[in-house]
DNA sequence: ATGTCGTTCTCGGAACGA
């Protein structure tokens, strides 16, 4: 498999959305899934019906609030960390990090932190510092990683239908954005607006004043890319119908597509078999079971995608 | 402040978070 379609989707709700998000999956089959606010205890999770529907899955719940998971088509992900390092006092669920298909995949809920300011402000930017540090741990690793979540920031006014009414608004804040463009300084690459230039694109349009029915949305889901992976971005997009579905979630699934072919095609093309599934993306990659082996028609997976990447 | 959801606690409807 060539192209890797990697989706990520606040769910608000995983039970009373369940209906949505297998017709969703079974309509556009993405290959990786994060979902966020799961509202549900692990118990709760309908990891048999995901099951029944071709996917395997991690999943952090808690009750009522917060929640993430990550699915894969087939196998389920090879779970590489829950919970921020150094943060372990952090009681919400709202980090979740696996190994699938040679990508580190993070899924992150970040939190909303209204009202501002307050204590929920606070805690915002307390979750932020530490996923930033461990971000930063990310990309130097080198590994190909994919940070996708809620991030619960407009990264700049050109992510917001009109900011007027949001200026107090915990996602619009200055030092929610100033941390956003810390991220990105380490290196990543905002898949969705690289893939969109100038274009205005939103992922959350809330269930508030006609919202939806006026395109007045928010870009506030994001995925964002390490350096070897950036130059793969291949296709972007928001699966917008999902949102106009009768009993929606206010986000909208928000998607990458990834071209997972070697960066320089080998002169003859003839690696063998034997060589996918051999890259080296983390510790939990070489333990996740070879679920691309069942993929036969797939073009060979080839060396790692660093092997052509510059330092 | 408001708007509208999904959740809990409890069994109708408030309170809370987003």
């Amino acid at each position: 498999m060539a192209k890797l379609r990697i989706a990520t989707f606040n769910i608000n709700g995983i039970r009373s959305r369940l209906p949505a998000l297998l017709q969703w999956l079974e309509r556009e089959a993405p290959d990786i899934v994060c979902l966020q606010e799961l509202k549900a205890v692990d118990s709760a999770f309908p990891a048999d019906q995901l099951r029944a529907a071709g996917y395997g899955a991690v999943w952090q719940g808690q009750s009522a609030w917060n929640g993430v998971a990550i699915l894969s088509k087939g196998d389920a992900p090879v779970e590489s960390r829950r919970g921020l390092p150094g943060f372990e006092e952090d009681t919400h669920s709202r980090y979740l990090e696996a190994a699938v298909g040679g990508v580190l995949i993070a899924c992150l809920y970040l939190p909303n932190g209204n009202p501002q300011p307050g204590p929920k402000f606070d805690y915002k930017l307390a979750w932020f510092d530490h996923f930033i540090a461990h971000a930063a741990k990310l990309f130097r690793s080198g590994h190909p990683v994919v940070l996708a979540g809620d991030f619960n920031v407009v990264p700049t006014d050109e992510d917001i239908y009109n900011p007027r009414s949001w200026l107090k608004d915990a996602l619009l804040q200055p030092e929610s954005r100033e941390r956003y463009r810390k991220l990105l300084a380490q290196g990543w690459t905002d898949a969705l607006r690289t893939h969109f230039g100038d274009e205005r694109v939103y992922t959350f349009w809330d269930y508030f004043r006609r919202h939806w029915d006026t395109n007045s949305g928010l870009r506030i889901d994001h995925l964002l890319l390490s350096a070897d992976l950036a130059p793969r971005l291949s296709d972007a997009g928001v699966d917008r119908w999902v949102r106009g579905e009768p009993h929606a979630s206010d986000h909208a699934p928000t998607w990458i597509e990834l071209d997972m072919k070697p960066k320089r095609a080998p002169q003859k093309s003839t690696k063998t078999k034997k060589e996918t599934g051999q890259e080296p993306a983390a510790k939990a990659v070489q333990k996740m079971p070879a679920q691309k082996r069942v993929r036969k028609k797939s073009v060979p997976v080839g060396k790692s995608a660093r092997a052509t990447a510059s330092k």
